[in-house]
RNA sequence: GGCCACGUGGCGGAGUGGUUACGCAGCGGUCUGCAAAACCGUUUACCCCGGUUCAAUUCCGGGCGUGGCCUCCA
């Protein structure tokens, strides 16, 4: 099978082949933690999940290495935590434990490592006090900063030109940078910020800048270049392209990551999400009026690269497909997703196509073929089942007095009293119990 | 203001230089005393204006709209 995907750097779908033959090597950019995961921070781990387990497939569970960072120092951090009178330690653990419950609850498997980035200053020390060396970074007033003019390439991934971004730049350049495109690797802590003893000889304490994380957790896990790097396509610019100048200035080498991944953003009903519009939305808020296969289901139906809209309609349409997925499942899955499917999967992440090939299996041949893709996917049939049959309302008669009346039913319709038999039909409808008739007899469900 | 994307039928959403996406909803039918469920069938499409072409929804240019980035942000 080859699997085809669409690399930012190139605007281009290529051919996957993992650099190393032996190994396969994704980086995915990670929540910072300072408050519940939204929504929109739900689709790249959806997203990449699925990408997770598509390469677990086609190159075997153990020849695949998955990090994704956890940024645990960051100025939105540090005011949150002062703001609620925390430790920041305390913040930040609470805030990662969140969003792992919340990340199972979607149906995403952990990623292999987990790395934060205060755990790996020393890396960044590293990376920075190279980039000095090679004249691609410099210290003034205590900071420590990239020298953007001294990388030739610089914007290729965003594909803006330095003249450009220059011309269009509406912020206050810092008066310490030598080009107003340079950005910060290191920078000083004040009193109560969290600090570590400074790289380059600098003696006060500092901390690092935020792109420089990703390029010493990469190393540290994945070595100096890696087969892809994934992320919202928000990261493209400037984050992800402050990453590729770091990582390949300090390793001379000519690339990063070989496909470069964004998947596009999220609205809410047609709107930009946001706290002022009231539609703002966190995973756990979601969650609790739909169950994780739902929504998982509900943000594979589009393509990861196309924006997509988030709606009720979306969500209950994704339940009923569920619903009609795991009625014609069989019990008995085959260990693999079907082939159709796995095609859709290796055309660059053809999710919808993917949907669609399920559903063409919903009939007796396919059957064990779509059990296997629902467990592909990781979706679980228990917890749906067990959400679905708790989102209804107990019915409002005691089943004795369900199945009393429906035999009451039985003997009208005998006697060829319709109007009877319907009457009751209605009353039962009326109470939210919806009859079924068939050859083996009446049975009943509750109304949803 | 600069740069980058996206714009498909009632809704969601793939895809393609000429041929059925698919799902939901709707409509028709089979079944049923009638329904429901199930099954079968089926209508509506490619933002606007130019260009290239025998042929464009698909390629190119312009316009309009929406969104993203340029500043913390997935």
């Amino acid at each position: 099978m080859e699997l085809k995907l669409y690399d930012t750097l190139t605007r281009e779908k290529r051919m996957f082949a993992p650099l190393d033959p032996s190994r396969v090597r994704m980086y995915v950019c990670g929540p910072t933690v300072y408050d519940f995961a939204h929504i929109g921070n739900a689709r790249p781990v959806i997203v990449f999940d699925v990408l997770f387990r598509l390469l677990r497939h086609l190159y075997g569970v153990d020849k695949v290495t998955y990090v994704r960072n956890i940024t645990d120092v960051d100025d939105k951090i540090n005011a949150r935590a002062a703001e609620r009178g925390v430790a920041i330690r305390e913040l930040t653990e609470e805030t990662y434990r969140n969003f792992v419950e919340d990340v199972a609850a979607l149906g995403c498997l952990a990623p292999t490592v987990e790395p934060r980035a205060t755990e790996h200053i020393s890396e960044m020390k590293t990376l920075i006090e190279r980039l000095i060396a090679s004249g691609n970074a410099y210290v003034a007033e205590e900071h420590v900063l990239f020298s953007v003019p001294s990388m030739p390439e610089y914007g290729r991934l965003s594909k803006r030109s330095l003249d450009e971004m220059v011309a269009g730049a509406r912020v206050d350049v810092a008066p310490y940078k030598r080009d107003p495109m340079d950005f910060v690797l290191w920078k000083p802590s004040k009193t109560g910020e969290p600090g570590w003893p400074s790289p380059a000889g600098i003696a006060a304490p500092g901390r690092p800048g935020w792109h420089i994380e990703c390029s010493a957790m990469s190393w540290k896990h994945l070595g100096e270049t890696f087969d892809i790097h994934g992320g919202g396509i928000d990261l493209e610019f400037p984050h992800h392209e402050n990453e590729i100048a770091q990582s390949r200035c300090a390793f001379h080498t000519p690339l990063m990551a070989n496909f470069w991944m964004h998947n596009g953003f999220l609205q809410v009903e047609g709107e930009k999400m946001s706290k002022s519009l009231g539609n703002f939305f966190t995973i756990r808020e979601v969650l609790a009026d739909w169950q994780g296969d739902v929504i998982r289901l509900a943000m594979l139906s589009s393509h990861y690269r196309q924006p997509i809209n988030w709606t009720v309609k979306g969500l209950e349409e994704a339940e009923k497909a569920l619903a009609n997925f795991f009625d014609a499942a069989s019990a008995d899955a085959e260990p693999r997703p079907a082939p159709g499917v796995l095609e859709a999967l290796a055309d660059d992440l053809n999710t919808p196509k993917a949907i669609s090939e399920m559903h063409a299996l919903r009939n007796a041949a396919g059957r064990k073929a779509l059990a296997g893709t629902l467990a592909f996917f990781g979706f679980r049939q228990g917890a749906f089942a067990q959400w679905r049959d708790a989102s209804v309302p107990a019915p409002a008669l005691p089943v004795d007095e369900i199945d009393r009346r429906i035999a009451a039913r039985l003997s009208a319709r005998q006697a060829r009293n319709f109007a009877e038999a319907d009457r009751i039909r209605d009353e039962l409808a009326a109470l939210g119990v919806v009859l079924k008739d068939s050859k083996d007899g009446t049975t009943w469900e509750l109304a949803r």
